[in-house]
Parts: structure tokens; C-alpha cells; sequence
DNA sequence: GTGAAGATTAACT
DNA sequence: GTTAATCTTCACA
């Protein structure tokens, strides 16, 4: 596993959006290791895009962490309950931002259970762990308190499995909940790893796939 | 200071 | 398919 590094990350929202698919989000807490495959992903870029929280390059109390370097944490929490879990993407004072959406679940599939108040890990209750930002934070241990974190050095991290190298099938559909943003809710900015079960929505147009990249 | 809306989820009918 | 839960953030006064 290799942990990827600052330059990974301080490149455009949608190259680091893409590239991020099929990589480790590891979380190493006190209360144990969890772990999953990124199969979910959404860019934002706040100097175009309407839908991002630092559109117009609107700099606030909220989004000034999104204007420093790359690899840290965006977070924020969402209708007052659930936290969304962002990665800084692009150059200093270049605003963008990546929404993690779903994970697949690798290790620690007891810690998440307990986090999320399941009792079992049936199959289904598998696929739930994480297919959504809100469900994904709260598996992984994830809040408000990690706003800031560096990925780069830290017990949250994203890491490359050096492994087995699969071929994914990526398909770039519009991303989800974003009907304010105007003609910026068609941009195709929401990846995810098209055969993958573990996406938080299931059905998208097969016009979206794209080709298949090497993980 | 006040108010409206939100990058969601689970539990309904 | 519809709706409640719940509170921070931001725009405006």
C-alpha cells in the first residue's frame, strides 16, 4: 500500500475525482482500522462550477480550506445531521474539492457495523455500509472534527493498492442533489466504477460509460 | 439578528 | 413516491 502524495492530489478536481476511483480510504482510529474502495466519486470546482460551496470563488469561514494546498480534508455537515467527507484537489488558491460518495468495505466491517447501528453484517446490510456520503462518514468514524486534516500525514488517508491491479470500468455521469446549480448540473462530474454494487445509485445511462482505465 | 436552504437518510404510504 | 429529522452556513437587514 502506498499512501498517495501531495502532487496526486493538486491537480484538477475531475483528473483527481477520476484517478481517486478503486484507491484505499484508510482510517487507523483507537477504536480500530477501517477501511474501503473509493467506487464513488463527484468533483467540484469553485472557480466555475455553481454547485460548489466556493463557487465564484466565494471564500468563507466554511470553504477556506479548499483555497490552501491540496490533501486535506473538506467536511461539513449536511440538513444537520450527516457529514459529507471532501478531499481538497488543486493548486493554492485554486478552490476545488471531491466528494467521496460510496466505498466499498474492506477492513474493519465489525467497527462499521457498530458505528452505524447494525447488528448484523448480512449481505445487504454489506452493500449499505457505506453507499452514500452520509452512511460512509459515520461507517469510517468520519465528523466535523476532521475539517482540515492532512491525508498526507495522518491516521485518515487514501492509499494505493500496489496489489492486484484490476481493470475498472469508469463511467462520468451528472452528479446527485445539485438541481440549484443551474446548466452546471449537467456536467458530467460524478465517476464511479460502473460494475460495481457498492455505488450509492444504481441506475445511470449506459451512454455514460466510458473506457475502461487501469486502476 | 433573522430566515431559508441544503453535495442526505430512513421510515413511511 | 413522500416526508420528517435537525442545525450549520450564508445572505441580508
Amino acid at each position: 500500500m502506498k499512501i498517495l502524495t501531495r502532487e496526486f492530489y493538486s491537480r484538477h478536481s475531475w483528473e483527481v475525482a477520476r484517478d481517486i476511483l478503486g484507491k484505499i480510504l484508510v482510517h487507523e482510529s483507537p477504536d480500530g482500522v477501517t477501511s474501503g474502495k473509493i467506487v464513488e466519486v463527484e468533483a467540484y470546482d469553485g472557480t466555475i462550477d455553481k454547485a460548489s460551496h466556493a463557487y465564484n470563488n466565494l471564500r468563507t469561514n466554511r470553504t477556506e480550506i479548499q483555497f490552501g494546498p491540496a490533501g486535506f480534508t473538506y467536511i461539513y455537515l449536511i440538513y444537520g445531521m450527516h457529514c459529507c467527507f471532501n478531499v481538497v484537489a488543486d493548486e493554492i488558491e485554486a478552490p476545488g474539492a471531491v466528494l467521496i460518495r460510496a466505498l466499498e468495505p474492506v477492513d474493519g466491517l465489525e467497527l462499521m457495523c457498530a458505528r452505524r447501528g447494525l447488528k448484523n453484517l448480512s449481505h445487504k446490510s454489506m452493500i449499505e455500509l457505506c453507499n452514500g456520503p452520509g452512511k460512509l462518514c459515520s461507517a469510517m468514524g468520519i465528523n466535523t472534527n476532521f475539517y482540515g486534516s492532512d491525508l498526507v500525514n495522518g491516521p485518515l488517508y487514501i492509499a494505493e493498492d500496489t496489489w492486484g491491479q484490476d481493470t475498472i470500468e469508469v463511467a462520468a455521469t451528472p452528479r446527485i442533489g445539485i438541481d440549484h446549480a443551474g446548466e452546471d448540473k449537467h456536467l458530467l462530474w460524478r465517476f464511479i466504477i460502473a460494475n460495481s454494487p457498492y455505488i450509492s445509485r444504481m441506475k445511470f445511462s449506459k451512454d455514460y460509460l466510458s473506457s475502461s482505465t487501469d486502476k
